[in-house]
DNA sequence: ACATGCAAGTCTTATAGAAGACTATAGCTA
DNA sequence: TAGCTATAGTCTTCTATAAGACTTGCATGT
């Protein structure tokens, strides 16, 4: 079946090649890593020219979504486990070293109904359910953040069937769910530590905390996950390039 | 005089074009607001062909430096007063509004010798010449923000007799002195409020307080500004977007 | 081990035409 | 005549196509 694009349509023929091409992309016929075929074989599917076929690659690349290698090809982005550690977390060493931080204890997923905050934070109707994640992550052997996670059940079914869940969630996302994060709003403030958040982060009542509260945003702007972090900085601080 | 690109650079032509424009444009002979020539001028010119010239203002779009308006022509980015109160500014109240904030007794700049620490944070020889300024920003009747301010001495030629200095210093950068600031790196901590500047922000020892310390960067990745701003967040946050 | 050539990909440049935004003007109406 | 509207013209960026150059990796021969 030869799949083309509509002359008809309003749009330029960039944009619509663009389209399908993100579709498959997000429909996980080509997966992260994968190569996808050269401009050619792009402009001889939807009868255009290389140079619009490029001109669709491009906005893909733009976004991030693929990466162009001269010589090679063009590869869907691969998030390895490794990039997903750095990749959205901002917290760096007084000297610039970045943090590489680890969860000894894996959180355990427990599905729940939507408080009112939760729905309102990932746009859920009240109520419906949810997964909750907790755990507290280390920087060597310092405790450095306790980690709230909450994420709408219906966009990950069977997650809360598991026991334990890896270090790097966005990466589990990824390839699980086809799940991919483009986006994150944070919301930073700083809090006096107290309670059992205190306890877990091994530091006595009236320290200053960072309160992160983030909201991840999938392709088609989803909520994907709603994070609430608070994290003991000693010696540590959040990191943000602005532009 | 005829302009011309060099075929025996080995980069390629639209490189060459975007340099060029782009000196034109930091040596303030397209200044900020104004329409750079047409896609059809700037081939001339250079004597390549509109495509060429499309991508090498393309690049500069994309960099932000300038904007394009179909039907219309190109502009030089202008950093208006208004916008550059929001850009690099980055408290919002929680229900999302953004804070206007401004500075009732204006800021004195002083002159003196780089400390050590100012001189690491501007890349400046130690003991050169720096200008500090140091203010208090309100949003409404409150006290949000107390700001220091350091910059080389060297950039910014006569700033130290100048006796007050506008809300919006970057506005103020770009216009007397050229200096358009592209990116910006901060590090935020939550610290606790102790000594004048809490006095100044009208708040008690121990109340917690977000310090951002940020050094600006100009289009050449020279070091154009570092600034201290110890916030009291009440009811309020910093919001930081990642992608 | 090294050089050479080839194949498969992206990258660069050029050209033509389409589409958006503004201006001036002709023509209509009260 | 004063004022409005449609329209043509002009200037600009945007889209699409085509052709050749450059890069990379691999196979092959010496």
């Amino acid at each position: 079946m030869t799949v083309s694009v509509n002359t008809a349509d309003p749009r330029p023929l960039y944009a619509q090649v663009r389209e399908i091409l993100l579709a498959r992309i997000k429909g996980g016929h080509w997966k992260p890593g994968e190569l996808i075929p050269n401009e050619f074989d792009v402009a001889a599917e939807f009868n255009v020219s290389q140079g619009t076929a490029r001109k669709a690659i491009d906005t893909l690349a733009a976004d991030g979504l693929v990466v162009r290698r001269q010589g090679k090809g063009t590869y869907v982005v691969e998030h390895t486990p490794a990039d997903m550690l750095f990749r959205f977390f901002q917290l760096y060493r007084d000297d610039g070293s970045p943090i590489k931080p680890s969860s000894p204890i894996p959180g355990r997923p427990i599905r729940g109904a939507a408080t009112p905050q939760e729905a309102a934070a990932l746009e859920v109707g009240a109520g419906e359910a949810v997964i909750r994640i907790e755990r507290t992550r280390f920087a060597g052997e310092r405790p450095l953040v306790h980690e709230t996670i909450i994420l709408p059940d219906v966009l990950y079914p069977g997650l809360a069937d598991h026991s334990e869940i890896p270090n790097t969630l966005y990466d589990l996302f990824q390839r699980a769910y086809g799940h991919i994060i483009v986006r994150a709003d944070e919301r930073v403030t700083p809090i006096l530590a107290h309670g059992p958040i205190a306890r877990s982060l091994g530091v006595d009542d009236g320290i200053p905390l960072l309160h992160i509260d983030r909201v991840s945003f999938g392709l088609d702007e989803q909520r994907l996950e709603w994070r609430v972090s608070i994290c003991h900085l000693a010696g540590a601080h959040y990191f943000a390039r602005l532009k």
